[in-house]
DNA sequence: AAGTTTGTTCAGAAAAAACTGTACGTAAAT
DNA sequence: ATTTACGTACAGTTTTTTCTGAACAAACTT
């Protein structure tokens, strides 16, 4: 067989990873990342070294500068980090490797977030209302704010719950509830 | 005072409302849907009575066919019900008022989606990557499949725990380790 | 049966987002 | 000190998404 049957394989072997890739570019967008970054951190991912910006460009097809904002975008979500190799000038980057880290980042940030900006909003909202009661001669008006205090009160209980909930992925307490190792989780299945 | 009072405090009213509105519409993102649909679930939100597309139409001040298809979207989330009143013609929306029920169930399910598929992916990778260990008669291509199969399995434990997470939301256990109640949860912060 | 009312489909317009190449600043190499 | 290599800001282009109005279909009213 000649030389040209590596190729081949090799590009079996692109094939395969690409199947993988495809399917993270189309489920990133879970994590507020776009299919094509999704796309670029599939092809770090599988690199055997760290890659630099030239080397995604021309493995993507794409131009540096999407490469440049993307991996700031994979790296401001914890996804992706810098890497230094001596006598190597260009930067060098590598994905997290513990998914369990990388992922709940994403996951924990975003959602801690959103979850402090609402309950912000909703102690406000119920401060204008409370004013606005206080104030206001007209019974139409109390009894409508009324109506949206006990709404929001509803919400801030849910608010408080998932904060909570978000502090079980903080603190890693949820790996005592969902082990990581699969064999430590069959074993807690037998009392459920 | 004259009858226009009335109506300023009805301004502030609708201008507390706004504070949450716009805070949810920043933040929906977070569960795929788009401001304006958030908008959409705000003015519905703080609606006393379920409304008619015409009405969020006039209050949205947008078009009855951005609200067709955004009630749509919401719906698809659960996130807002249909209900029937007798002697209305028109279909009318109210919000699905258990946030713990309508926001986790728009979670269980892209997540559910999401990993089924990326476990999949996993698998037919695989699959692949041992075919071409098997057929290759090249070390070098062997080398690199054997390392992609490697960084796969592990990935594979990830979503296994992120499936058993999931299942957590899905089944209500969750509810057993943060309960919803704030009383509840501070009770169990003592022995923490 | 004819005429309304209501929600949705569809094509095009408007807005937003993603992507690119050029240009520039900084830092290393000569 | 000059040149070269590198990453990123920016402006313009392309692509995608969102939004709208007109036309349509189904269901209700008379």
């Amino acid at each position: 067989m000649g030389q040209e049957n590596i190729i081949k394989d090799m590009e079996k072997l692109e094939q395969a990873r690409n199947r993988f890739i495809t399917e993270i570019a189309k489920n990133i967008y879970l994590y507020n990342i776009t299919p094509s970054v999704g796309r670029l951190y599939g092809t770090v991912f599988f690199s055997e070294e760290p890659m630099t910006l030239d080397e995604m460009s021309k493995a993507m097809g794409m131009s540096k500068t999407s490469m440049s904002t993307g991996i700031r975008s994979l790296l401001e979500a914890d996804m992706v980090e810098r890497v230094w190799e001596r006598g190597i000038r260009k930067d060098l980057y590598k994905v997290e490797d513990d998914w369990y880290k990388s992922f709940s980042n994403v996951f924990i940030n975003r959602w801690r977030n959103a979850t402090e900006l609402n309950k912000q909003a909703i102690e406000e909202t119920k401060g204008l209302l409370n004013r606005l009661m206080d104030e206001t001669e007209y019974e139409a008006v109390r009894v409508k704010a009324e109506k949206d205090l006990k709404k929001l009160t509803e919400v801030e209980e849910y608010y408080g719950w998932l904060t909570e909930v978000i502090s079980l992925f903080e603190t890693g307490a949820i790996f005592d509830i969902v082990p990581k190792s699969s064999k430590e989780r069959n074993k807690n299945k037998s009392y459920e």
